[in-house]
RNA sequence: GCCGCUGUAGCUCAGCUGGUAGAGCGGCGCUUUCGUAAAGCGUAGGUCACCGGUUCAAGUCCGGUCAGCGGCUCCA
């Protein structure tokens, strides 16, 4: 089956269950439908019925006897008036919108969404006359095609949720149940695709975090305010060293601003008027001050830009901060490191001449590439730009020039890349940075950001060869992205495995009695020696010592969950022969005492 | 914020249709000093998330709150 099949086939798995639920429920309302990946789902309204995972078997058991009768799909193009005088007969108010929406104007607005579902004529075609009309059965819907021929043509499928889903996916429009579902060709399949997400399961940096000891919430402190254990802290400051370590070549010099700033701050950025409401407010009670916990760091890095007189001989000038955030995101929207209210940003600010956007760029793009070489990612690259919605500062000229040179950086990169519209920042288009985890998942990490608008409402100035004042262009970019939200990718594509540089706890060793004590004195201070240099500095070896009183294979295992690097076991045959057993993933070796340090180096 | 689901010991979970709680691991104590993924025995842990209601009786039923999970919306 090749991959428009499948499509077909999943689209074909929505229209069966929609003629399910129409079964069981026959006042049902229908949204759209679409094929998804891995599976298909329908958008429904049932008033105050509310469908739950226990009805999933009622409607599969209906899906399987609608399959068992291989009904064929038969369309039926009709005008767009006769499809309204079809939806208003049977009383499907939403298919009615969209039919609406499509005699108006030709399309309608949540096109990804809703386009699939509809009989466009033809690509680019503003007057619609005919739309299709497909039935299998006692089941009639409003669809763009791609069927398989009949019911009975559809392969192995499973509900898996039900979930609440805005109609058009707008906030202010009534709420859908959105009955989720996966397909595949092959029962076989479908069991792989199930057994894959347990596997998932066991990546979840959630699940990690506890096991290992990385971080911990509680309810005192508040959601999505993670606490950092000294394991997990141990990971933010060696990525946020790799990161800084990377830029520091370039010319970046640390910066540091206060966590609590004027609400003036944001109102001259533009920040306030876009983001307000997610601000955590503070109040002084020694001044009228409105304060706020900043949300980001660019305003307060144009304030140290703009504290002396800049000559075009200073540009660019590079400030680097690593250092927390505050957003009041809504609480549905958190979940474990990847969202959350504190995030620290490993982020950075360029401000230069427009003749210097161009190396600028390459620099953190160079950056951004060592560093997820360094983690083991792959990288793909999103340049997003603006669209033509509201809420975009800035002149639009200003705007096409900044997308063109991203774009140009990015092709002469040669990064792998793709476009998209309506990604951007309010300020400026950015070069978003995807990495792939070990098990395939897409993540949104390092971003770097073209701005031409805050400069200017902060009257941002150098001065020019011919004693002009000029406006400089500011870059920012974060390469880690937020310090969490990295750590939670991080820790999901390593499965916990950190590669050596980075563990908590690099070593850890095992005796097998007590009897060698004074071998494991030697080591200790062998260990102690180590410093590390890549690809951090000054990287000191972190080790433990298991002596307790317990079998070797308990002490064995433990190391094994806690998933530490190296494991170095030590018993007395290994004192006589003054060498070390040293157990890693890949195997395990002897190491004779006096090579230890170098061997350890070489991690 | 919205829709749905979940919440039993530190962890993983059992507890049928209401009759005031159980296992394994972990912890602690004793024994054991051991060579590659869990030594043996003993022992202590729970206002069954919280608040209220129904009932002779609530971990179990109902309502609310909080937290977690899956989505939607949002993401400087």
């Amino acid at each position: 089956m090749n991959d428009d099949q499948l499509k077909s086939m999943r689209h074909s798995l929505a229209h069966i269950m929609a003629q399910a639920v129409q079964h069981l429920w026959p006042e049902a309302k229908f949204g759209v439908g679409p094929a998804i990946d891995n599976g298909f789902y329908y958008d429904i309204d049932l008033g105050d019925i509310t469908i739950s995972e226990s009805d999933f078997k009622r409607i599969e058991k209906e899906m399987r006897r609608i399959v068992r009768r291989d009904l064929p799909f038969i369309r039926k193009d009709v005008s767009v008036d006769e499809a309204l005088a079809w939806a208003q007969e049977n009383d499907q108010p939403y298919k009615i919108e969209l039919l609406n929406d499509l005699k108006r104007s030709g399309t309608t607005v949540a096109k990804e969404l809703a386009g699939e579902e509809l009989g466009v004529a033809g690509e680019g075609d503003s007057m619609v006359n005919t739309v299709s009309l497909y039935s299998q059965g006692d089941y009639t819907d409003l669809c763009r095609g791609g069927h398989v021929e009949s019911t009975g043509q559809v392969g192995a499928f499973k509900l898996m949720r039900v979930a609440g889903a805005y109609w058009r996916g707008d906030e202010h429009k009534p709420q859908m149940q959105r009955l989720y579902g996966v397909a595949f060709a092959s029962q076989q399949e479908l069991d792989e695709y199930l057994q894959m997400l347990e596997e998932a399961k066991k990546h979840d940096h959630r699940r990690l975090g506890k096991e290992l000891d990385l971080y911990t919430m509680s309810p005192l402190v508040g959601v999505g305010l993670p606490l950092f254990t000294p394991r997990g802290t141990i990971l933010r400051d060696k990525a946020a060293q790799l990161s800084n370590e990377l830029r520091a070549k370039y010319g970046f010099q640390k910066v540091w601003t206060p966590h609590i700033t004027k609400k003036d701050l944001y109102e001259t950025s533009g920040h306030w008027a876009k983001f307000g409401e997610e601000l955590f407010l503070v109040k002084s009670q020694e001044t009228s001050d409105q304060m706020a916990l900043k949300p980001m760091n660019c305003p307060h890095h144009t304030q140290i830009f703009a504290s002396q007189p800049r000559s075009y001989r200073d540009m660019p000038v590079r400030y680097l901060e690593t250092t927390t955030d505050y957003r009041d995101e809504k609480t549905g929207e958190l979940g474990g490191l990847s969202r959350v209210r504190s995030l620290t940003q490993d982020d950075s600010h360029v401000f230069c001449r427009p003749d210097q956007i161009e190396q600028e760029i390459n620099n953190l793009l160079a950056c951004a590439q060592e560093l997820y070489r360094i983690v083991g990612m792959k990288l793909r690259v999103r340049l997003s730009y603006r669209d033509d919605s509201e809420g975009y500062l800035g002149a639009p000229e200003l705007w096409q020039s900044a997308q063109a040179q991203l774009k140009a950086a990015v092709v002469a990169k040669s990064l792998d890349y793709f476009e998209q519209e309506g990604e951007a920042a309010f300020y400026g288009p950015k070069i978003d940075f995807m990495a792939t985890d070990a098990i395939g998942r897409e993540h949104q990490v390092a971003t770097v950001q073209l701005d031409f608008v805050q400069p200017e409402r902060f009257g941002l100035e150098y001065t020019d060869e011919s004693g002009k004042a000029v406006r400089p262009v500011m870059i920012h970019s974060a390469l880690l992205g937020s310090i969490e939200r990295f750590l939670s990718v991080f820790i999901e594509h390593t499965a916990g495995w950190f590669p050596f540089w980075i563990a908590p706890e690099q070593v850890r060793i095992l005796t097998i009695n007590d009897t060698v004590k004074d071998y494991v004195d030697e080591i200790t201070s062998v260990l102690s020696g180590v410093v590390l240099m890549k690809p951090i500095k000054y990287n000191e070896v972190r080790f433990t010592t298991d002596t307790r009183n317990e079998s070797l294979g308990k002490k064995i295992r433990e190391a094994t969950v806690a998933k530490i690097p190296m494991q170095i076991i030590v018993g007395p045959k290994d004192k006589t022969d003054r060498v070390v057993s040293i157990r890693t993933q890949s195997g395990e070796c002897k190491v004779e005492l006096a090579k230890l340090a170098e061997y350890v180096k070489e991690s």
